[in-house]
DNA sequence: TTGTAGCGCAGT
DNA sequence: CTGCGCTACAAG
C-alpha cells in the first residue's frame, strides 16, 4: 500500500504529492488524515496522508516508509483534507499551510536531532579495544588507553542524559572531537531525527485502588497508630470507590501524597499517569438555562432554519436581526434541534465578542457539550478542547475564525454571528474567509448555514437578491424588533465643526457632557467609544512637526507607555522614548498617548469624582482582566465604560443608558473602499449597547461630517437606506460585490527592481485576461488589472511594497490566471528574490 | 523550508 | 590545498 503525503513544507516546490511505502505494520493505522513522520530530503518531518493506493506512479525501489503515524487517531478527516483542496485553490495557497491551519498549535510536530548509543554495537567496540591492547603495541596501546575512559565518560554522559544534541556533546567534550568523531565513524554514536509535537498530553498522577472499598477499610483499621496518615488516606480512597487525582486526595487528606507511595508500595493501591484533559472552564458554575419563549418574530426565523436543519438540507441564510432583537436564542434553539438529530453545530464569533457572557449562555444551555475556542486560552488548553470535540465529547464547539475547523463528523449547522466582521478574514497565509469556508464545508456536509448580523456585510446582502436580478444564493430572515419590547435608542448628531465655532475645544460636546452628567446623577452607567485608528499612539515634535517613525517601515512609532518605548507595530523595531526632537532639539516632543488615556484624563478633569473603566490593549493584557473588568463594570463598580472596539460589540449591560461616540469619522478618512460600511457597522453596534433592557437609551454621535450617508443612516438605524446608498456606490465603482478582488503584493528592497516586476507581472496578466475576453464567454473584460502602486503603507522591514488590485466577475477563472501567471513569473521573481503575495477578497487594500 | 552538492575565492 | 560562503536544486 501507498500514502500519498502532504509533506509539512508550505513551499511551491513542495507543494504537490509524495508518494510514501506504508509498511506492513502501518497499515491499519494510516488513514487519511494521519499525521505520519517520513524522512524526506535528508531529514525528518511530518506529513499528512491526503490520499490511500495500492498503485505508485513513482519508481518503487525508490520509495521511502512512513516511520511513524504520530497520532492515535488521524486528526484530519478526509472532509477537512478536501476542505484543504478547496482553500488552496481558492486562496492560492500551499496545501500544507491550509492543512496547518486545521490542527492546533501543539500538533505541528518538528524534526528534532539528537545523538543516540547504538547499544548493539557497544560491547563489540569494548572488546575490539581490549583487544588493541593485547595485539598493539607502542603509540597505538597508548592511545587506546588514553581513550577507553573519555569513551567511557561519553556513553555514561549520553545515558545518563536524554536527548543529547550534537552541538551540546561536542560542547560538552570539546577536548576530545576526536574521540567523539571515531565514536561516530565506528557507529558506537548515532545522530537520529524524530518528529516532536510542540506539546504533549498532559498526564496526571492517579489512584487506582487495587481492592474493593471493604477490604481496604479492613486494612486501614489494622494500621498502627502512627500510621495515621496512611489510614486517613485509604479511608478516603475507600470513600471515594473511584480513580481519583492525587491532587484531589491531597486536598481531602493534605500530606496524602506521600502515604500514597507507601500505600502503592504496600500493593494495596496503584499509582498511575493518567492523560487528562485540560479544562479551562473547570470549576465554574454555568447556571443552566431552558429555552426561552420566542417572539414572534423568533419563531418565524426559527422555523425556517429548523426545517431545513432537519431536512438536512444545505442552504445559507441571512439572519438581519438588529441589535437587542435575540439572535442568540434564536441560535440556541436551533442547535438544539441540530443536536437532536445527532449532528454536530460550530458556531463562530469574533474574537472580540467571545466574552465571558457569550460562553456562559451557550455553556448554560448546553452544558459540557461545549467546547471553547478562543486565543486566550493556552495551547494546551487550545489542545484539549480541540480533543474533546475530536473524540466526540462534545456536539457543540464555538469559537473565532479558526473553529470553523473543528473536527466533527458530522456538523449539521454552523452558525456565523456578527457575520459582517472583517476578523473573519484571516490576514496571514492562508487568507481565508471564515464565511466562504464555512459555506463550502456545509456544503460538503449538507448542512445549515446562518449568518447573523444586525449590519449584514454588503456581499452578503447582495446574496440574497436584494436586487432581485436572481444572483443570489442565500435566504434572508429579519428581525425588525427587540426581543425586550424596547426601542432603539435615540441618536443625536453633533456637529463638532459647531462645537469649535461656539469655543469648546474640549473632546466632549456639551450636549455629551450633560449627559453623561446627566447619568451621574441618575446612577445609570455610560459607555464611551473611542475608535482606535486615528488616534495612534505617535510621538511627534510640537515645535516642528517632527513625528518618530521607523528606520525599516515607513510608518510611525507606537509609544508604549510601560517599556516607556516606541516601538513599530510591523516588525517590532523598538528604541527608548524621546527627550529631545532629533530633528529640531526642542524638548517639546511627546507622544500622543492612547487615545483612551487622554479621553480618562480629561473625564476626570471634567467630573472628580467619576469613576472610569478603560479598556484598551494597555489594560487588558494580562489574562482573564479583559473579564474582571467587564464584572466590575456589571457591578457598577464604574460608572463610565471606556474604549475601543472591545466596548463595541456583543456587550449586554441593563443600566447602560448612554453611549457616547468620541469620533465617528476616523475611518471615514481612511483610503478604503469599505470606510462607509465599517463605519455604518460602527455606529450601529456601539448605539446597540445603549437600552437594551428597561430604561430607554441615548446615543451622542461626535462627528465632522456629520452629513454623510453612513452616520445618517446609522443615527436613523436604518440599515436599508444605507446598503441601497452603499451597493449604489459600489455598482458604479465596480467594487465588490459587484465585482470581486484580489491585491497582489511585490516586495523588494529596491524599488526599480521592484517596480519593473511588477509591471511585468500587471501588463501579463491584463494580456491573459483581455485573451480569455476574446473568447467572448463575456462581452465585459474578466479581469481588470489597477497598478501597480506603492501599497499604502509602502515599507515594512526595509521592504518596499507595491500592490496591484485584480477586480474580476468570476472568480475561479482569475485565480486560475493569477495562479498561471505566477508560475510564469516564479523564476523570475525568485531570482530577482522579489516577494510576492496574493490576498483573495482582501478586508483592507493595503 | 532545508540539506547538500558544486563552485569560486581567500587564507595558509 | 583546505575551508568557508554563496547559489542552485531537489526532496518520494
Amino acid at each position: 500500500m501507498f500514502a500519498q503525503i502532504i509533506v509539512d513544507v508550505p513551499a511551491k516546490g513542495t507543494n504537490r504529492l509524495f508518494d510514501y511505502l506504508i509498511p506492513p505494520s502501518l497499515i491499519t493505522t494510516v488513514e487519511i488524515g494521519s499525521r505520519v513522520e517520513v524522512s524526506f530530503g535528508g531529514r525528518v518531518l511530518q506529513g499528512y496522508v491526503v490520499g490511500l493506493s495500492r498503485e505508485s506512479n513513482y519508481e518503487i525501489s525508490k520509495l521511502k516508509p512512513i516511520t511513524r503515524v504520530l497520532d492515535v487517531e488521524p486528526p484530519l478527516t478526509e472532509e477537512l483534507v478536501s476542505l484543504a483542496r478547496w482553500m488552496s485553490d481558492k486562496y492560492l495557497c500551499h496545501i500544507a499551510a491550509a492543512l496547518g491551519v486545521m490542527l492546533p498549535g501543539a500538533l505541528k510536530g518538528k524534526a528534532e536531532r539528537y545523538v543516540v548509543v547504538n547499544e548493539a554495537t557497544v560491547s563489540s567496540a569494548d572488546s575490539s579495544l581490549d583487544e588493541s591492547l593485547v595485539q598493539t603495541s607502542g603509540q597505538d596501546t597508548m592511545q587506546a588507553i588514553m581513550t577507553f575512559p573519555i569513551q567511557q565518560s561519553i556513553l555514561s554522559y549520553l545515558r545518563s542524559k536524554n536527548k543529547v544534541t550534537l552541538p551540546e556533546l561536542l560542547d560538552t567534550f570539546a577536548e576530545d572531537i576526536g574521540t567523539v568523531k571515531q565514536m561516530f565513524e565506528s557507529g558506537v554514536l548515532q545522530e537520529v531525527q524524530a518528529v516532536r509535537d510542540r506539546l504533549a498530553v498532559r498526564k496526571v498522577l492517579t489512584v487506582f485502588a487495587k481492592f474493593g472499598a471493604e477490604h481496604l477499610r479492613e486494612v486501614a483499621e489494622k494500621l498502627p497508630a502512627q500510621a495515621h496518615k496512611q489510614k486517613d488516606t485509604l479511608l478516603a480512597i475507600a470513600e471515594h470507590d473511584k480513580p481519583l487525582r492525587v491532587t484531589e486526595l491531597n486536598e481531602l487528606v493534605p500530606g496524602a501524597a506521600g502515604a500514597a507511595r507507601t500505600l502503592a508500595n504496600k500493593g494495596l493501591i496503584e499509582l498511575k499517569e493518567v492523560e487528562a484533559l485540560r479544562d479551562p472552564y473547570a470549576g465554574r458554575k454555568f447556571v443552566r438555562t431552558d429555552a426561552l419563549q420566542l417572539t414572534s418574530d423568533q419563531q418565524i426565523v426559527f422555523q425556517a432554519i429548523e426545517q431545513a436543519v432537519v431536512a438536512s438540507y444545505h442552504e445559507v441564510f441571512l439572519l438581519h436581526g438588529i441589535t437587542g432583537s435575540g439572535k442568540t436564542e434564536v441560535y440556541l434553539q436551533t442547535i438544539q434541534s441540530c443536536l437532536d438529530l445527532g449532528r454536530e453545530a460550530i458556531v463562530l464569533v469574533p474574537e472580540i465578542s467571545l466574552t465571558p457572557q457569550m460562553v456562559e449562555r451557550f455553556k448554560g444551555r448546553f452544558g459540557d457539550q461545549v467546547a471553547v475556542l478562543h486565543s486566550r486560552l493556552s495551547q494546551g488548553e487550545r489542545y484539549d478542547e480541540w480533543r474533546k470535540i475530536k473524540r466526540g465529547l462534545v456536539k457543540v464547539a464555538i469559537g473565532a475564525r479558526s473553529a470553523i475547523f473543528a473536527p466533527f463528523k458530522r456538523v449539521g449547522l454552523i452558525i456565523i454571528d456578527e457575520e459582517h466582521e472583517s476578523s473573519y478574514k484571516q490576514e496571514e497565509t492562508p487568507k481565508y474567509h471564515a464565511r466562504d469556508v464555512a459555506i463550502r464545508r456545509a456544503e460538503l456536509n449538507d448542512a445549515v448555514v446562518v449568518l447573523g448580523s444586525a449590519t449584514p456585510s454588503l456581499e452578503a446582502i447582495h446574496e440574497t437578491d436584494y436586487e432581485q436580478d436572481g444572483t443570489g444564493r442565500f435566504k434572508l430572515l429579519s428581525m425588525h424588533n427587540r426581543a425586550s419590547g424596547g426601542l432603539l435608542p435615540e441618536v443625536h448628531i453633533i456637529d463638532m465643526r459647531d462645537e469649535l465655532k461656539q469655543g469648546n475645544r474640549s473632546m466632549f460636546s456639551k450636549g455629551l457632557y450633560k449627559a453623561i452628567e446627566e447619568r451621574l446623577h441618575k446612577k445609570e452607567q455610560t459607555i464611551l467609544f473611542l475608535n482606535r485608528r486615528g488616534y495612534a499612539t505617535f510621538v511627534m515634535c510640537r515645535t516642528c512637526g517632527y513625528v518618530a517613525q521607523c528606520p525599516h517601515c515607513d510608518i510611525s512609532l507606537t509609544y508604549h507607555q510601560k517599556s516607556h518605548a516606541m516601538r513599530c507595530h510591523y516588525c517590532g523595531y523598538a528604541e527608548r522614548e524621546l527627550k529631545r526632537c532629533p530633528s529640531c532639539d526642542s524638548e517639546h516632543i511627546r507622544h500622543f498617548g492612547t487615545g483612551t488615556q487622554r479621553v480618562e484624563e480629561e473625564l476626570y478633569k471634567l467630573f472628580p469624582s467619576i469613576r472610569v473603566i478603560r479598556m484598551d490593549v494597555d489594560t487588558t493584557s494580562a489574562k482573564g482582566s479583559h473579564e474582571k473588568l467587564l464584572t466590575a463594570f456589571r457591578n457598577k463598580q464604574g460608572d463610565v465604560l471606556l474604549g475601543t472596539q472591545m466596548v463595541a460589540k456583543g456587550l449586554d449591560f441593563p443600566d447602560v443608558t448612554l453611549v457616547g461616540v468620541i469620533a465617528a469619522d476616523t475611518v471615514l478618512g481612511l483610503p478604503d473602499f469599505r470606510a462607509g460600511e465599517r463605519t455604518f457597522q460602527l455606529l450601529t453596534q456601539v448605539a446597540g449597547r445603549a437600552g437594551r433592557h428597561l430604561l430607554p437609551g441615548q446615543v451622542f454621535v461626535q462627528t465632522y461630517m456629520p452629513e454623510h450617508y453612513a452616520i445618517q443612516a446609522s443615527s436613523r438605524h436604518d440599515y436599508a437606506a444605507f446598503a441601497e446608498h452603499e451597493l449604489e456606490a459600489r455598482k458604479a465603482r465596480g467594487y465588490p460585490p459587484y465585482h470581486k478582488m484580489m491585491l497582489i503584493t511585490f516586495m523588494h528592497e529596491q524599488v526599480p527592481p521592484l517596480i519593473r516586476a511588477a509591471s511585468s507581472f500587471a501588463d501579463e496578466l491584463r494580456k491573459r485576461g483581455a485573451a480569455l475576453s476574446m473568447r467572448g464567454d463575456s462581452q465585459l473584460p474578466c479581469l481588470d488589472v489597477l497598478g501597480p502602486v506603492a501599497s499604502p503603507i509602502p515599507r515594512i522591514k526595509d521592504r518596499y511594497r507595491f500592490q496591484c488590485v485584480v477586480k474580476y466577475r468570476m472568480d475561479t477563472l482569475a485565480s486560475q490566471l493569477v495562479a498561471e501567471t505566477a508560475e510564469l513569473f516564479e523564476e523570475r521573481l525568485a531570482k530577482e528574490k522579489i516577494g510576492f503575495s496574493v490576498d483573495v477578497d482582501p478586508q483592507y487594500l493595503m
